[in-house]
DNA sequence: CCCACTTTGTGCATCGGTTCACAAAGGGAC
DNA sequence: GTCCCTTTGTGAACCGATGCACAAAGTGGG
């Protein structure tokens, strides 16, 4: 029988539902490596950290490709989420800023495994440009426009310094990428159709240091609460 | 007068809230840096890259702060979201695991910055142990428990490989230690009271492919509906 | 001192997302 | 074929977050 698109695909998958698809292919992944033929929406679930119904009212977003009474055939739904996140075609990645970070990026093996693939390595500093990175050679910023056309590269990762980021950006965006996973810990303005992630470690150790406060004020009895401004400063 | 601690205060700061406070510090610090005195809730938000109404109503459940007619005073509200976030105390940080990305993450500079200070770099591997790197030794993980007691470690950033993360974290949280930032793509189980962030790149890029796919789609008329599964896989 | 102007702080409607709970669907036993 | 058991898919209630819109508060000018 031919599987019915249910009318929930095609129209629009929630945000939430897509940030989560992936850990859901990871952990069936796992599975599928360690030769289970099917899992129920309750497994899956414990596995991916999520609640159980969260799960199966993600799933069914994509379609009905559970058997009740069953569960989900792992295969086949790898094969869908995948399918949805657009990993059946390779990605080509350009990363520009090639320092501490972009280094690490560029030897990170676990990058290349699902889809993606580092064809592009950029840098401004005469020092950095012509070393050779995890087979690649690091090619001038110059050549952006000319090395994301010919390789098409689709997705770029900024791991440049922040006073640079806004201005690369734009050179990036103004060459057609249309998608910018940011590591610098600027605010990047782009036009209307840009989608850009940021990876921002110093807000991810804010919010930890926040909770981390409140856990410790609780246990020496709540916070000093006449101070809240140590020497008054006129306003 | 005393400023009025709003009911707002100590209640509870809603999450989505917290999470923004550390772009509105980065915001009011540039600000701060050129002299800028006092700011309007426009003008901040513009920086951030948040709504205005928003960025008053997460403002206002500090307390109420800004003055009618005129915004807000820069350095009493940097002074103020530095405090609600923890940042006035100076933050003790181990990182475990020293490969590729341990190491970018110990020489990077805006780590210190603000109230964190990488405090002890802990590996597995004898042919790291020892190693020196921005000014600090690699020691042996079997001093975990002593090295977070000794410097008063409370933040602990997990850098070693996927099927390391559980048991190291594991260890960790033995250790008294309440907030993990992880960086391995595993989905750690750790009991209540733990606060776990993760950063995930390959998660980040997955999301960026799902919407490059709909982009491209939209242009070439829509993705093939026909194919759901090449050769039919028998369930 | 009053008035016009600016900008905050928030009540309220709305929205997206989560969770519960259950009817419907399918599998397997007999 | 019938019955029982398991598990999906989803309606509906709930919850937190967002954004509009405006009254209240404060400033500055005359
Ligand atoms: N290293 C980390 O662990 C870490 C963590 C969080 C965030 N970040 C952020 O990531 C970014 C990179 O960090 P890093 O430690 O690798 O810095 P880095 O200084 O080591 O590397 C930056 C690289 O970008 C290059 N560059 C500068 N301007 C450029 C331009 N216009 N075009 C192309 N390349 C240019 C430099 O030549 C350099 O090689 C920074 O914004 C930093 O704040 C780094
Ligand atoms: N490098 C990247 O750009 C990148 C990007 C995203 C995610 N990650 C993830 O970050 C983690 C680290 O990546 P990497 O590229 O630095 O890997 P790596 O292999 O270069 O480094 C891992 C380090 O952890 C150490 N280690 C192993 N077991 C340990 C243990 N039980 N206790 C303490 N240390 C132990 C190893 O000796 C090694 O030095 C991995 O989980 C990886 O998937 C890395």
């Amino acid at each position: 029988m031919i599987r019915r698109l249910s009318q929930a695909r095609e129209r629009g998958i929630p945000e939430a539902t897509v940030a989560r698809l992936p850990l859901y292919l990871r952990a069936l992944n796992g599975m599928a490596e360690r030769g289970l033929a099917t899992v129920s929406s309750e497994d899956l679930a414990v596995a991916a950290g999520v609640n159980s119904a969260k799960l199966r009212k993600d799933l069914s977003h994509l379609g009905s490709y559970g058997t009740r009474g069953v569960g989900y055939d792992v295969e086949y739904l790898i094969y869908q989420i995948s399918r949805e996140l657009g990993l059946t075609q390779d990605w080509a990645v350009a990363i520009v800023g090639v320092g501490n970070l972009g280094r690490a990026l560029a030897n990170y093996g676990g990058f290349v495994s699902r889809g993606f693939r580092v064809a592009a390595l950029l840098d401004a500093d005469p020092e950095v440009v012509g070393d050779r990175i995890a087979g690649l050679n690091v090619e001038h910023i110059d050549e952006l426009e000319t090395v994301i056309r010919r390789r098409g590269v689709s997705i770029v990762v900024l791991a440049t310094p922040a006073a640079a980021a806004q201005q690369v950006a734009d050179r990036v965006v103004a060459a057609g990428i249309t998608s910018i996973l940011n590591f610098a810990p600027v605010v990047l303005s782009v036009p209307e159709g840009v989608d850009i992630r940021k990876v921002d470690l110093s807000i991810e150790l804010q919010i930890l240091a926040f909770h981390e406060q409140r856990k410790t004020d609780r246990m020496t009895g709540g916070p000093a609460m006449a101070e809240e401004w140590p020497e008054a400063v006129d306003l």
